[in-house]
DNA sequence: TTAGTATAGGTAATCGATTGCCTATAAATA
DNA sequence: TATTTATAGGCAATCGATTACCTATACTAA
């Protein structure tokens, strides 16, 4: 169906070498003539290279993965732009897989991917360790964005931020603006580790005490901040809530609001990522800031330098942000 | 670097052609004995079959395209979702191409799909008739989703809401509400045209009267509302906002809060989209919802169905829904 | 006994582009 | 004049999987 190098040959009365050698520029011995008759042809017919046969011949595919656990979660699209923007200027095109936090669609994923030949993969949320030292082990170049990854297989890269440390400070802020009982709420995956371990030891450092029925763990979305204030509302009072991320930030206030609690006179909020809109809430919402396409870009800047240079992957650890808003 | 088949046939002591037998389902005449020990040794040796290799083959990737003009604004990965859904369930895996509404790069994302061989390609955000024209001359098929196209040209499906008839419907409820003065915020973009055509008519079957100070056009993000009713604001006063998406009606809101001016009481204010979490704004935001998810999949669905089985793409019009809440 | 057929699996061409190596002419140098 | 060398471009193997077609054996039916 589409035109082939083949026919371009045919054309114009060259070899299908010469048209290969004039579109990679390795023209130094082609005639000004035949180059343009060549590209002029190209051009005419609508010609695109068939990327599998190149693929498959120079086992580069100028392709990246980047695997993601949600994306209606707007903190992962700003990474993907992230990553986007540098990959295109460097001829690199991105394959999106999401996978829904499901555990077997991120294995999925990363058959997808070998499969598709990609030169290099990105991805966050990080399987569990036993999984992942399978997928390092097929030689491929990756970087985890996101979180930090603890495990003793190199040979991958890093960019995180101190998730635990920022938790950290979230709590340490509703802590010092006098909030007397603070919930969190936030999800249960295996990357939520280090975010519950900030809160904890906040908590601990200013002689609070963790009581379980103030935490909430479910999932970084909006429902999850709804109903978990709500269940603990039920039996409790709260006058300030540390959330995972925004989404569940989001929730919280709706469902305060509903019950005519005031924020942040009666209950302060902080939330994390920031994501590009939490500026906009009313009122506007306090939160960690992850440089969120910094990120995306990093990502793909180390991994497109360790595909084309060789350069080495490293862990590299980005800043977060406090954003003081309208909520604490 | 990875397995091949060869290796596969190899080691187990067949030849490729088996091997391939095996994987396709083709072991109509493969012994119970031979099919285990192949299957055996490809889970042992981690081997996934080389995508780009079979694909030149068969002339089938397996993959489609998924073109959008901004993946930050949430409608859009809310579409994505729908769309991968659906491919997954059918084999197929999505390529995302974010195009940052320039039109160069829609048109170097379709070459890079091209090139990719993709077997089919959902976009939405039309590029100009002309630059369309040759893109459905490829004979890749093709789904539009998000806007009627107006073109002679068949041979694309599209899967659209009436977008005229929901602004114009929106206005109508500004208007009903008892708005008196209401401005128009939204992009500039071709797209853009059946929206405010909705705002226009409307306005004039009530026997209003556009005023130019009181629309402004840039772009579907929360800058956008942010500023352009802030402009308004310098010379004019409103009761009524008509938005042309959630993200616009955000900027709005948060201006209007700033300024102290009460929502609905004092301005009305409707979006347009329904992204998932307008409803946990607050006040939670009155808007026109588009079915992003549905449209999606009925977008993968029709194209899938074409690639798999022939079934000709089709113009298919969803109804979006009035989503009353707080804002008017 | 022999032709026919079901079973099991192998051979080799093919998809489209790349590239090391070869040929042929022209120009430069000895 | 003879010999390099630069220029221009072609030949054919190759990447990894697929598949039409072929071979060989075992079993059936006539």
């Amino acid at each position: 169906m589409a035109v082939t190098m083949k026919e371009i040959a045919e054309i114009t009365g060259v070899s299908k070498a010469t048209v290969s050698k004039i579109i990679n520029g390795r023209d130094r011995y082609i005639s000004e003539e035949t180059r343009k008759k060549v590209l002029g042809c190209i051009t005419q017919m609508g010609y695109v290279p068939n990327a599998m046969a190149r693929g498959l011949k120079v086992k580069k595919t100028r392709m990246i993965g980047f695997i993601l656990p949600d994306i209606s979660n707007p903190f992962f699209p700003e990474i993907a732009k992230g990553i986007e923007d540098k990959a295109k200027k460097e001829g690199f095109g991105v394959v999106i897989c999401n996978t829904d936090d499901r555990a077997e669609a991120e294995y999925q994923s990363f058959q997808f991917l070998f499969a598709q030949q990609v030169d290099g993969i990105i991805f966050t949320r990080a399987l569990r360790r036993a999984n992942m030292d399978k997928v390092f082990e097929s030689g491929i170049p990756i970087v985890v964005v996101d979180r930090e990854v603890n495990t003793k297989q190199l040979g991958f890269g890093q960019i995180f931020i101190d998730t635990r440390q920022g938790i950290k400070e979230s709590t340490n802020l509703l802590i010092q603006a006098g909030c007397e009982k603070i919930a969190y709420i936030s999800a249960q995956y295996h990357s939520e580790y280090d975010r519950y371990s900030g809160y904890v030891e906040a908590m601990q450092e200013a002689g609070r005490q963790v009581q379980a029925e103030l935490v909430y763990k479910n999932q970084y979305n909006v429902d999850t901040g709804y109903e978990g204030i709500n269940k603990i509302l039920e039996t409790n009072k709260v006058d300030g809530v540390v959330c995972g991320n925004d989404l569940i930030a989001i929730g919280v206030i709706r469902a305060l609001s509903e019950r005519g609690i005031k924020i942040p006179d009666q209950v302060k909020i902080m939330g994390f990522d920031d994501m590009y809109f939490s500026q906009y809430m009313v009122p506007p919402l306090s939160t960690i800031k992850q440089p969120a396409y910094e990120m995306g870009a990093q990502a793909a800047e180390m991994l497109i330098d360790n595909i084309l240079y060789q350069k080495p992957l490293a862990k590299k650890k980005l800043n977060f942000t406090i954003c003081m808003r309208g909520t604490v």
